[in-house]
DNA sequence: GACAAATTCAAACAAGTGTTTTAAACATAT
DNA sequence: ATATGTTTAAAACACTTGTTTGAATTTGTC
């Protein structure tokens, strides 16, 4: 919205640090431009000065972020290309689950993500297309690498949600988890495990899946 | 609140009814006593006057709708019980599906859990303990069964979340999956076709697990 | 039918929301 | 130094929220 938005401390740039943080916390809907301004030491008016509007910021705070942040991402998977498919998912889950749990992690932009998902707003395709779909194809080639060619795309579309919806159930249904399963912790080491876990489980299934459309084809 | 609570076409009645809907589509924070009553065509003055607040009458549309839901989806369970685990799995995954996804189903309780899942209020503890918890202990023994006895507590709920996870994601994603898989239904084919495809996803994963766990037995 | 209690209603209230206004402070260029 | 455009600040505005009020209406009881 205005050519100083990079300078450190100008109110254009700690709107938009406080506007992301409250806005990854709380969503859309239930952040206040109060809040925000609270937080960035700023005067309430500078929102609406600055940004033309409550909606406008969140575009804004969406569209400094981002961009940068899902390429650096998708640079990190692009490092194992490599590697087999199996070494490559699970560095996708574990990605992953960084991304969407790791509370210490600035990027927070993830979880705006999670936010649109459960009431989106004006902003959601441009998301969704921009943040969701690369990370979707991505595992999406490695799935249909684990179950051969031949097996049909809506096959390997449902596996590919069926990886993410476990992962994304540890974001979405986080109290639940904690309630439900009191032992376990989201450290390095809590993060690890369901990852290990979630890795396992997937592979298993695809395995066992490739192995049961062999089967049938030499029938 | 009141003694005339279920009489049809009383203030009380409507007001429940009403609530649970408009509840279950835009959870506590954003529905508005005036939608409530716009939609019951009632006073706005009627929920303070029979429930005393918001609050007290969203819990009261809990408990007046949720204990006889969830008793009566743990009979349908139930009823399978001579079944094996593998298709009482099966129609776990699919009950559950059909609870959370089916737009057409009155039973909208499960919708008002899902939006406790990501902001959740007083009635949260509840909740779970209430909704989820049997449904979740139910599925671990059957998964419990599948893996066999010597399988460590953690491995076994974790496999658990994952199976949960994977039909949850349809439900809080649903607007995401919609736009990933355009050519998904939601209606009883599309229904089917979900819950078969994570039933065999899941119990293939199971067993592939189980068969990994015997080899190191052996060895 | 008359009286009292319970219920409904329109209106208003208090607090919170995003936004706008107006003026003061600041910066920059001439 | 003055003028000009930009930025900040406090207050107010317009609207929505949950809630309360007090009068009107209905209901129950004798």
């Amino acid at each position: 919205m205005d050519q100083k938005n990079k300078e450190h401390d100008s109110t254009c740039h700690k709107l938009l640090v406080a506007a992301g943080e409250v806005f990854a916390e709380n969503g859309f809907k239930n952040t206040t431009v109060r809040d925000i301004c609270k937080r960035a030491d700023v005067n309430v008016a500078a929102v609406n000065y600055h940004f033309g509007s409550k909606e406008k910021l969140y575009e804004a705070v969406w569209e400094n972020s981002n961009r940068a942040a899902v390429e650096k991402r998708m640079d990190e998977l692009d490092l194992a290309r490599t590697d087999d498919p199996e070494k490559r998912i699970r560095l996708f889950v574990k990605t992953l689950l960084r991304n969407i749990l790791d509370q210490n992690r600035p990027e927070w932009d993830f979880r705006i993500v999670a936010h649109e998902m459960i009431s989106p707003t004006a902003a959601f395709d441009i998301i969704v297309e921009r943040a969701i779909r690369p990370g979707f194809l991505f595992l999406k080639e490695l799935v249909q690498e684990m179950l051969g060619e031949d097996v049909p795309k809506e096959k390997v579309e449902k596996c590919t949600l069926s990886i993410v919806g476990q992962c994304l159930y540890y974001r979405f249904a986080n109290p639940v988890v904690r309630q439900l399963l009191p032992e376990q912790t989201f450290d390095e080491k809590g993060l690890e495990e369901i990852a290990d876990h979630i890795t396992e489980f997937s592979l298993s299934a695809l395995k066992q899946l490739r192995a049961g459309i062999e089967n049938e084809e030499i029938k």
